[in-house]
DNA sequence: CCACCACAG
DNA sequence: CCTGTGGTG
């Protein structure tokens, strides 16, 4: 008993340095910073946030306009007034010609996009940045990483068109974005990853679109090269689960999977009936990088530092799939007025031809 | 585990091209043949070889005398009380008959072990006690990594029956040993690392043996897994360095290579004809790992890790050598008065048939 | 969210 | 000479 007592102490402290370091990854602060603001609310990360964000009115600048957007949804005037461009209404929305998406059954596309949640930095402008570009493509599918309260609101009032299905209430996580008048939710499901420190999980839905079942699924897996071995325990649960769909089932993985290629390969390469888009479409260099600190600037990083991270995965239906990868583009690559881009990721857009 | 099974197999057929060779080389048939008395003979290249040559005599004594050379792990006991054995004089260091050195022409040993010169605590006794070993085994080569001045005075006291080539003269540094009795030295030379940040080099000695050219190399690669690049380096020269030897001699390297399996996969794992004598000696687990905190107290280390540092490898003489790894364990396995091992590495014995 | 380094356990 | 964590550029 007093080894389980000590084991619970551990278990405790360890929970804290936890939060502690979420506290500090959302707010952009340090743990010392979340120490203060949990100890002070009894170690509840939300009202340690809240506290953090909703000080009493003066504080510095980053604080004011966060709060501005914090209050998840409060009302509609809280959130954005963006310059009245309603996602979805192609007509208006769509600058380009070239870059409409095509408005027939024979192609389906998808966008998969770290949105950088936990840079609160012009993080209402970046936010907005990424509606834009929902608007500029329209993809049928978006999966969204790093999304947090604040986005779902300004997602909801400007990308009227998508239904949302976030991967989680609180912090930062997932979103699956699928617009209304393509896409038909049939379900949706979530698991957590048993053993992440990062609150991490896969969120899964099933569709269909133009008659096609399609099983759609984000996530993002466990950060930096430190965690490395539950990020592997991730992918092969996320590999796992699109195995086991049904065989009449397109499954389509996509996400910020912060693999390098040498993880892969130490899992001996991927499933025969999963391939990696991009590699399947030939390795194009232009969508190669999607973090690129050379490229981006959005961390103002002294080092330079490219990688693959974000990914998609397929796996056809039994069948002889009649959804097959087209073509994948980056996105994101214009800087907003503020000078920074949206995210320091790059979006990656996916097309893909739907054979009837 | 397919995978696995599908390299094991590669492994042996590999092992077994090996032999056949050998088998064709020394009988001047051929590898057809090699294959019909190794096949018939449990792939033992001994009991094939005496059974293409005595027909059907018994064929008993031979394996009794392949298996009883080394048992490296004697028990306790075995563990010598070095007060003024002179190492060489085989007829009084010798404790234990069974594990004697045979002085013979179809037996070559060679030792590797790296001595941890880095800790100086109880150094003149764990010295003493690599001394003790080395008189123990009588190995007709030795190869030390983590030397350091003070034990180069006490080698050369301890072990005058060996020429002692250092592979540098200040800091820590390797050391080869030549059994001067049985191993002539022809010449030697060190290779360095151009971008080594911990003054590692290559140590190489060309030498005979009963008639045999042999070429010896030896190092310690760049340490700790965050010099994981700069090893990979310094591997690949040794493996350069390894082939561009000349065909007819056989080339051995041993050393502290602080690889982790990983690492040699990702360079798509070694050349052809050169190969890991613990994997060509089926991995025997039970000297797996040279370097383990959970048996070896040395580093008195809160974690538990072990891991295969040390390891031979081995490159035959195109001719079919006339040398083949016969068996390997770990000695340095006994607490010295001290409490303490002789290295936070285990040593690693490894004999060879000489076949003429 | 990079590589590299330092330090504690 | 391990694994973590945390700081720097
Ligand atoms: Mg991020
Ligand atoms: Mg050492």
């Amino acid at each position: 008993e007093e080894e389980e007592d000590e084991e619970e102490e551990l278990h405790l402290a360890k929970r804290r340095r936890v939060l502690c370091s979420e506290f500090a990854a959302i707010t952009s602060s340090d743990e010392a910073a979340g120490h203060t603001f949990l100890a002070g609310n009894d170690w509840n990360l939300q009202r340690a946030l809240n506290a953090y964000f909703e000080p009493p009115v003066e504080k510095k600048e980053e604080a004011a306009a966060a709060s501005g957007v914090l209050p998840a949804c409060a009302g509609p005037g809280s959130c954005i007034d963006l310059t009245g461009d309603l996602i979805g209404d192609a007509t208006t929305s769509n600058a380009g010609a070239d870059s409409r998406q095509q408005e027939d059954d024979s192609s389906f596309s998808l966008l998969t996009w770290n949105i950088d949640g936990l840079d609160l930095g012009n993080l209402k402008e970046r936010a907005r940045g990424v509606c834009s570009y929902l608007a500029l493509y329209s993809p049928d599918v978006v999966f969204l990483q790093e999304v947090i309260p604040p986005h779902l609101c300004l997602l909801q009032a400007k990308a009227s068109s998508y239904t949302i299905i976030p991967g989680n209430i609180d912090g930062y996580f997932t979103a699956i974005m699928l617009k209304k008048s393509r896409v038909k939710l049939l379900k949706h499901e979530t698991i957590p990853f048993p053993t992440t420190s990062m609150m991490r999980n896969l969120l899964i839905v099933h569709v269909s679109v133009s008659g096609n079942e399609l099983c759609l699924m984000t996530s993002h897996l466990e950060s930096t090269k430190n965690h490395s071995k539950e990020r592997l325990k991730q992918l092969q649960m996320v590999l796992n689960k699109m195995q086991k769909e049904s065989e009449s089932t397109t499954v389509i993985f996509g996400g910020d999977t912060n693999l390098r290629d040498s993880e892969v390969t130490k899992l001996g390469s991927l499933p025969n009936n999963i391939m990696d888009v991009w590699e399947f479409l030939g390795k194009p260099q232009h969508c190669r990088y999607t973090w690129d600190t050379h490229s981006n600037t959005n961390l103002d990083a002294g080092y330079k530092c490219k990688m693959r991270f974000d990914r998609i995965y397929f796996r056809p239906a039994a069948e002889g799939g009649h959804i097959i990868p087209r073509s994948m583009d980056l996105i994101g690559l214009e800087k907003l007025d503020c000078g920074r881009f949206p995210s320091d990721h790059w979006g990656l857009l996916c097309s893909f031809d739907v054979i009837l």
